[in-house]
DNA sequence: CTTACATTGCGTTATTACAACACAATGATA
DNA sequence: TATCATTGTGTTGTAATAACGCAATGTAAG
């Protein structure tokens, strides 16, 4: 199918396909390089960013439809995702954006679904950045990822979602382990520290650290250290997959 | 405007007013006779209890349409109500059923936006039973409490929705102040203990329980202690508003 | 080869939070 | 006036937490 033909299809059927009036946006959160990443698309036209969003097929669970919205975009399966929170301003929609990307598109389209209100379910994912590779969608022109403190100008209450999903993630650090998605296979105690010290925005003492996330069980020390490291070389880790899974659902049984 | 009317005009009509294939539904918490109440409804014909729903006017904000949901049922404006899940299985909807209820109410309709599925975003309320004028709607011939450890039958997974509002009340516990709407405007501290005993469905210790919720300074103890009661009289006690908002937003600080 | 030194791993201590329990005060009822 | 279930306040032992000390490590500088 051309790119006009998918475009008019969509705009013209998707109602056919999809529910009306509500959609899915996923933040996809990744950590590279110490610092905490978001993948954003870049809307056609629009000159604005947006979350990787999309629609909810007639007989697909929602949940399903975020997985496979996040996968479109990253090539990722079997991630940790959740809903965090229902966006739904009646302001939230804005026709002059379609009616602009379709006039560049060159596609003529007086009334469409996409021109209604939606609302929208925020879902909140953590990813291996090293496994992802993004890939754009038809109505965007790149996807990449974002610094968490350097965050460009956004589509309509993007944003705000961007935001809610960050408050929600720190909200959880107590009492989900964190780290599964986010962190390669094998890592140190200085990593996963300052994954969590980039989550939480603050300092954490390292040696009360230590004992805390080694206290719940759910990591396994290797019989292996970091090579290639001035000063002391500090041992690697990797999660110990079943009380990972346990303490996801009872909780981690500490406070940070 | 008659019933037949009405129903006829809500099928066949009712998606040019409101939003498709969304619906919410709340779930009311009140308190009385020291046990935790739910406000549920008796659908007519398909002899089976549910929560009190509707849907989001096309103009709407859903904070909006759930405030309006409960006012119609309890006549209670003002109200804490906060989402908390969004329950989206493609399953979750019984033509069957409507055509029953249509079949009974005298109606004859083949087509209907209310015969698809509905993705439904539950709302949790917590209101002063004694102020609560339960009335039901035009699908429903009852409208009455049920003490959340005697559940009656449910529609669809009304029964889940239902648990999960549960679970997340008792989560929120710990982090919010509850009470200010499920208590009278004056009250003792035996009732509100017994108010977080039901809702976590567990015994607390009497003294550590006093020191912790006075510790928290949402309380104001009045001069005036409880009349007409065998035994020694306890103190009455009101919230502190001030303190009660900005623990809702801050938290509370310690653990049950 | 030796030394410096940033970093790691393990340990100690002081403080705070918490659960469990004791006891006197209260005030209606017998 | 005595009884007694209940309330308000206090105490104590234990566990969790924060703050800090120090030796071991191993690369890099001298």
């Amino acid at each position: 199918m051309n790119f006009d033909k998918e475009i008019s299809d969509h705009y013209l059927r998707g109602h056919e396909k999809y529910l009306r009036n509500i959609s899915v946006d996923c933040i996809i959160f990744g950590f590279h390089d110490n610092e905490l990443k978001v993948l954003l698309l870049h809307a056609r036209y629009a000159m604005l960013w947006a979350l990787p969003g999309g629609f909810i097929n007639k007989a697909e669970h929602m949940d399903e439809a975020a997985k496979r919205i996040l996968k479109e975009r990253t090539g990722l399966d079997e991630i940790y995702m959740q809903q965090f929170h229902v966006f739904s301003a009646p302001e939230r929609f804005n026709k002059k954006i379609h009616q602009q990307f379709l006039k560049n598109a060159g596609v003529i389209i007086s009334e469409s679904w996409m021109f209604e209100r939606f609302i929208t379910v925020g879902y909140s994912a953590l990813v291996d950045f090293s496994r992802v590779q993004p890939v754009a969608d038809v109505f965007s022109n790149a996807c990449q990822w974002f610094n968490i403190h350097d965050i460009p100008e956004m589509m309509l209450d993007h944003r705000n979602i961007l935001n809610k999903a960050l408050e929600n993630l720190q909200a959880q650090l107590n009492y989900h382990p964190v780290g599964y998605n986010l962190l390669p296979e094998k890592f140190t105690m200085p990593e996963i520290q300052k994954l969590y010290e980039t989550i939480l925005d603050k300092k954490l003492d390292r040696r009360n650290f230590q004992r805390k996330i080694l206290g719940t069980g759910i990591l396994k020390r290797l019989n292996e250290t970091k090579k290639g490291v001035a000063h002391k070389a500090p041992w690697y880790y990797k999660f110990d997959l079943r009380k990972y899974q346990k303490a996801l659902k009872g909780g981690m049984g500490f406070e940070l």
